[in-house]
DNA sequence: ACAGTTTTCGAACGGTGTTGGAAAAGCGTT
DNA sequence: AACGCTTTTCCAACACCGTTCGAAAACTGT
């Protein structure tokens, strides 16, 4: 069938869902259209461009699943709530493919329309919650990156966590006391992200008043 | 001169600093040791180890400069003082590599000793300023990934900004006005780093009471 | 059917991380 | 000093990568 821009973005979204950020290849990519490498560079730039266009695909779909789960919302929901439902399904979005957060971490600046659309409806969102407007810039910057640092450190945690020695435990207890204490209560993922968005909404109703 | 462990993870810190994250490449640093890139091997298992063990550098690195701006303090400091004095002293240590933040994205989960030093003294002054103990944890966790996001988004940036033409320009006021729109300010990227980590400060404090 | 354009091929280039066997260097013992 | 043994380095090779380029193919309008 014939090749297009679109087509070869699907073929990359389909090949980075099953081996991830760090093995994608061109050549794969290729391969899964029955073609040759050189032919994608007809269509695409660089895989740098690819890579762009599949970033920007994995903001749209995050932004359709937000608007969803927007709708779903009872009417009388807080403008916390609000946020927290367009984190979550952003999250969520991200999650769906290995390495998906270095995708969005790697693609520059976030100038894609995708990342537009979920910053410009988290902007819309906070301004309603009556954020006076110089802080709103900044507030969605840091929900948009909060997620995707979080996702970032979720997948990058090794799957089987690192084994350590009785001794070895013993020293880091003694040098680090407050990360092995009990400070730091054993969440799981989702509590801990719930929490997290619940903290930085918390701010934002600081300078609310 | 001998090969060591210390020695390939200085090397890669000055390959590094020359050409970046992405340019980074095993032979380049045997180059600058007059060795061959096989021979790294027998001191490194890998490509990746390498570079967690520089990411953890980049932390070690962080953390003294860091008790170095909390020295310079006047004693009558607030806690706010404190973990912007962290904040920014880890932001500027990320910054003197091109890819820093990259490099301490991509290393697992943070759990090198120079990433969990820095996470330690957070705690700490978080702990000293009253925090109730089940915020703390998260509370550093977001500081932490909210400076390393904040300078991947700043190293990400094209060196020079994409050109608009007028019409697309008119197209993207219509279709993100919000955005667009006078909503953020046109602020330095430090006074946005500064106002950022306030905004979170802010947060704390708020939960404090 | 022909000319012109758009698209694909296929080979090649220079580069990468990593491996394994051969060679060298260091070192303790006799 | 000479030997064996371990630690360290070399070197060639493998498989793969992103990317380029001229030629071949496919498609288009006339």
């Amino acid at each position: 069938m014939k090749l297009t821009k679109d087509r070869i973005v699907d073929a990359g979204m389909a090949v980075f869902a099953e081996v991830g950020y760090q093995n994608l290849s061109m050549r794969q990519v290729a391969d899964r259209l029955d073609a040759h490498a050189g032919s994608l560079y007809y269509h695409v730039r660089s895989k740098d461009e690819l890579l762009a266009l599949m970033a920007d695909r994995v903001c749209r779909r995050a932004h359709d699943t937000g608007t969803e789960a927007l709708a779903a919302l009872p009417p009388d929901a807080t403008w916390q709530d609000r946020i927290e439902a367009q984190a979550t399904a952003l999250r969520l979005s991200i999650k769906q493919h290995a390495g998906g957060a270095q995708l969005l971490a790697e693609s520059p600046g976030m100038l894609s329309t995708g990342a537009l659309s979920l910053m410009e409806r988290l902007l819309r969102t906070l301004l309603d919650a009556g954020l006076p407007a110089g802080h709103c810039g900044i507030a969605a910057d840091i929900l948009l990156s909060h997620v995707t640092g979080f996702v970032l450190q979720e997948q990058n945690q090794p799957a089987t966590p690192p084994t350590v020695t009785a001794e070895l435990y013993a020293e880091l207890c003694e040098q680090f006391p407050l990360i092995m204490g009990p400070l730091i209560p054993r969440l799981s993922q989702d509590e801990k992200f719930a929490q997290s968005v619940h903290l930085l909404c918390a701010g934002f109703a600081a300078v609310l008043e």
